[in-house]
DNA sequence: GATGAATGAGGCTTCATTCAT
DNA sequence: TATGAATGAAGCCTCATTCAT
């Protein structure tokens, strides 16, 4: 799996190769698929994998409250901790397989979820202007994932997330 | 070519297969190769070309000081005027050969630019909050390639990209 | 006619390319099978056709009793006036078609069938060594042909033939 | 390997066909690219294996100042054992991908090296006449390739090499 | 469990030849 | 007579998956 995982951040998964992927288990092509009965079980694995074991990373920094900083913070630290697997999703996302990308999504959830309450803490307290969340949002991960899929055309993630995260609360905040 | 165009609208440009856009044009495989020497040079044909038209379509509108928020809806008509290819190239940007992402890339500058400037003048009328347009730039186009990549997941561009424009609008005019 | 005795030279019989040829002879690709019905009979008609006219100029000199060394001139001089054809056949002669190969044959004939009269009088003149003519011009004609079949790999054949005629002369000569 | 050799001498390189080579091995086509990458490295693997294990074997014969007629005759039988292979390559030498030929010409040098100093051996014992050995060695190679590549003009190798032998030191030893 | 050779369908490309215009 | 778009067979190569050992 982990050969699998490398594969996936170096070739993405439109281009992952279950040759290649065995070669940098060490195994023999066909070993792959005793432990996994196709490629796309496997990829599909591999992703969810991953994208529980972040999305369960972040978890116990949702409750309590916190502020939506706070959780923009936790949202770029956590893409780079995972920055090459955070990349290949952002870049493939929208054509991986139908069933794959709803989980994918349903994953995501709780951190857009715990950021949408937030905003909605944020307005009720007066801080932040009023508007839909759900539209803010849009931008917010709109704008880190643009900034994801394009490696060479931004400045990397930590130098460039952080001031995506201040531009973006300064439109937020009540002047 | 209108058989290639549907292909990359059908399946993308990874999956866009010469023998299916044979087929669909009506001509033997070994036809396609008369017109374009590879797989390659037509599909990136076909993507400069409209990419080129959707761009020249635009330039018209981008003299004469527009305000953003007419920008904006010319960006939003103009995507629905082509959603089909739109769609593909949120999809699929970061994923397409080096050389023809850059050209696609620069031949949208002219837009975004327009845009930059309409938010300067903005600034300087008073009308629009002091920040940084790019990073502003950054939430709209980045939430618009999400809505176009994931059409399954938002309401149609008709009906969700006037709402993203007026969130964008709220969040950036002086209060 | 003339493009496919540039394409010839060019790319040899194997790879010659009618479509090429068409393009060199400045009309459309279809028109060469109103001429030619065939691509072979279109080659091969070149081959035969040059060929013919370089033994048809070679024809007159072999009158009159000519010595060995004025036949061997004569071969060297009449290949070099025509040093592309000469290369290619050389290079491909036993791979052509059988039918097109044993007419080439047949038109060198009577070049071959001088000298080996030429060498006949020089042995009866008691200037040439006793030995079997057909024999000899094995040497003569293989080594002609293997410097023509490869050109990078020795010296022009304006310089090495007359080095490889008298080498052979000297060889045939009485001491 | 086997089944790549005897395309190799029915059709030659150009006309080798990997289809029929995998269909000559009783396996699918496919397999053939499991064992080598590309259908030139397969021909050109066999062209070179080949090559240097008949040079391989007329290496330990080179040693110990063998007379030239010893190296004349241990060309012939090193062609006659095999014959396919040989003609293949009197045939096809000077159209090959120029690296191939290049690495072919110089795994046969030992054997020209030592025809070459055979005959200055000879030529200072006083038993072959003086002249250019390199010239000398042009009509043998020339001769003896002439023959192979056209088996359908002259008798077999086996009966006429060794006339060629006597021709050609009948010529270079004094009288 | 592991191997790795084998499969076979599918992809791109070439090119001599045809034929409606 | 000329055009040139079209044909279609053939060629090389890839890769997920299978299976005898």
């Amino acid at each position: 799996m982990d050969a699998a995982r490398a594969e996936l951040a170096d070739h993405g998964y439109r281009e992952a190769n279950t040759a290649r992927i065995a070669t940098g288990a060490g195994v023999a092509h066909g070993t792959v698929f005793l432990h996994f009965p196709t490629r796309e079980e496997l990829l599909d694995g591999i992703v969810m994998a991953d994208g529980q074991a972040d999305a369960a990373e972040v978890v116990p920094h949702l409750s309590g409250s916190p502020t939506l900083r706070a959780l923009l913070d936790l949202h770029l630290r956590q893409l780079d901790a995972h920055l090459p697997f955070a990349r290949m999703l952002a870049r493939e996302l929208p054509s991986l397989p139908a069933a794959l990308r709803a989980r994918v999504l349903v994953v995501r959830t709780p951190l857009a979820e715990a950021m949408r309450l937030a905003i909605l803490r944020g307005q009720s307290a007066g801080q932040l202007r009023a508007g839909d969340p759900t539209t803010w949002l849009s931008f917010w991960f709109g704008a880190v994932e643009r900034l994801l899929a394009h490696p060479d055309l931004f400045p990397p993630l930590a130098v460039r997330g952080p001031a995506l995260r201040d531009g973006f609360l300064t439109l937020l905040e009540c002047p």
